[in-house]
DNA sequence: CTGTTAGCGCATTCAG
DNA sequence: CTGAATGCGCTAACAG
């Protein structure tokens, strides 16, 4: 590897010349600079970030630790990070949780020894003593989509409980009385604004609430596929579904169509995202919409500010953006019955 | 931030033993490595990596460089990388390059920068200068998916003709003869790799290859769905479709119900990789599948071996793996005509 | 077993 | 306008 040094030997200057030169600074000869960039070019020179972060104090990396790059959702919300980090002229670290808070806790170390400038999480939402270590150390950090009171977090979330309660009112409006709202796992906070969402929908229609029409499973359509399947083995009829996301969604319809229950007809379906592939399938489905790449963009935004922030106070930055509820074909009125 | 020399002084001892205490070497006496990892907890010590980085001459850092998150393909790829990687002890940096040749040099070049240990290329197939330095410069890379030929890469891929040929083959055997082709961006080697199967199975078959037949698009569902409709709308009438991605095939799909074609009893539907949501289809899709997970995980492993390895010459890793044909309910006998 | 010295590659004082 | 000196935090000789 070609260094300073070695451009100041075959220029005959300095070190430190060269690397004014090569930074741009003023005062330098104007020929000097030229020469010196030629020689650099030639010689093949690709500076060391790593030494430059290292007296320069930041190494303009974030990191991003999601729960499940899988889910179209956060692929996207990958991709509005990085895009959005690099043209701020960051680099993005990337780790996947798989919900594993062990994997987040030591994905938090990593990153620290690494220094990121900040870092970005989507966060599993068990222990959360490494997210106040991070508070405590004043290392810059923005939760994405969920998030834990605990540590008054900076956050960009979306307002779940009206996305929800959208959602819900449609179908209600609709004329179901039997809605189903299969949700993820209780200790996720989105999960739980959702559920409070649903149920505000329902008492404004003066529908009583019934515990036995809100099921937990996970969040992928394999999970969502087999529970649909039990719940309509135990005996439940609804009219309605609505699922935490548009991949539970996905999942449910399978299940739909081998229990012979036609969309809309015989059961109107509402997902959450509105991922790419929910306008694709055979009846386009209705959902609440995120704007998934702008949350990705927005965080980045939104960590920069904070590591720049002098007069930055904890908890400072809290975006709540509004979904929108998009009405396609899976959603219609309740049949005669 | 503590350093190693905030230790040394609350201990007594000096930076080295402290060094040498932490980092489980030999040599220091087992009370004195009790202590001074107690304090070190005390303190809140997170060891710096820039600095390790920069005297130990290695980042414990990888590359990975791809076209699109977005798509699922590539999402299950980089989760497994990233989660090989750092089962291996490397964080991963991520960049997404949209295909854009520009991005990609870019990003090759910040890589450099940051010392990364190697990199995982994803190739938009434009100009390759930059990856022939990386050849020159000794830093090693490893290629997925796609491959350039004209710097003897390393790379992981997927035997594309033989998927192609599986595919197209299947389509024959049920007595299809106007089977069309939805490809790819020509530039792209695994593109043409497939259509060579394609042909591969049409001439086994003696059928002739008609080039109309054969018919290039974007990657993304949204291009196969316009292309779809615009090839019917030309006059071909296939009674069957072989596309490059199960991505394309979704979008062809939505394009087939608004042509009021049904599949498979209309016309038979083939796509490739195997992404989740195949098997989520209204008709299951038969497909070929590719172990993206796995191709992520080799890839890395095969990274880390060029990076070990004192005897290594360029090209001397080239991995292809087999595809299998999955067959599902979107293929059946061609219709009495 | 422990301390001293040196240097990784660079940027930032400060002199000249 | 340019050079010499200093240090970022750490590890690797080497000495004691």
């Amino acid at each position: 590897m070609v260094t300073l040094r070695d451009i100041a030997r075959e220029t005959g200057l300095s070190v430190n010349t060269i690397s004014r030169a090569l930074n741009g600074k003023p005062d330098v000869n104007p020929e000097t600079r030229q020469r010196v960039e030629s020689v650099a070019k030639q010689l093949g020179y690709v500076p060391n970030s790593i030494a430059r972060s290292l007296v320069g104090g930041q190494s303009c990396t974030i990191g991003l630790i999601i729960a499940d790059l899988q889910n179209p959702f956060y692929s996207k919300v990958a991709q509005g990070v990085e895009e959005a980090a690099r043209a701020e002229g960051y680099s993005t670290i990337l780790v996947n949780t798989n919900e594993r808070e062990s994997d987040e806790r030591q994905a938090v170390q990593v990153l620290r020894s690494k220094r990121v400038d900040g870092m970005l999480i989507h966060p599993t939402q068990g222990e959360s003593e490494h997210i106040c270590q991070l508070r405590n150390d004043g290392i810059p950090f923005v939760l994405i989509n969920r998030h834990i009171d605990e540590v008054n977090p900076d956050y960009i979330i979306n307002n779940n409980q009206k996305g929800a309660y959208l959602a819900v009112r449609h179908l209600l409006e609709l004329g179901h009385k039997r809605v189903l709202h299969i949700s993820g796992p209780e200790r996720i906070s989105s999960v739980q604004e959702r559920i409070t969402g649903y149920k505000q929908a329902l008492s404004e229609f003066n529908i009583p609430f019934d515990e036995k029409m809100v099921v937990h499973t996970q969040l992928d359509m394999q999970s969502s596929y087999e529970t649909t399947l039990r719940v309509f083995e135990s005996g439940l009829s609804p009219t309605a579904i609505y699922t935490y996301s548009d991949l539970l969604a996905i999942g449910t319809f399978k299940a739909l169509r081998e229990l012979n229950k036609k969309v809309p007809d015989d059961i109107s379906l509402v997902g959450y995202d509105d991922i790419d592939f929910a306008a694709f399938l055979e009846v386009p489905l209705t959902t609440v919409r995120q704007q998934m790449y702008e949350i990705g963009r927005q965080a980045v935004k939104l960590l920069i500010k904070i590591i720049h922030d002098a007069s930055y106070v904890p908890g400072k930055y809290k975006v709540v953006l509004d979904p929108e509820l998009i009405v396609r074909r899976s959603t219609a009125k309740v049949a005669q019955q």
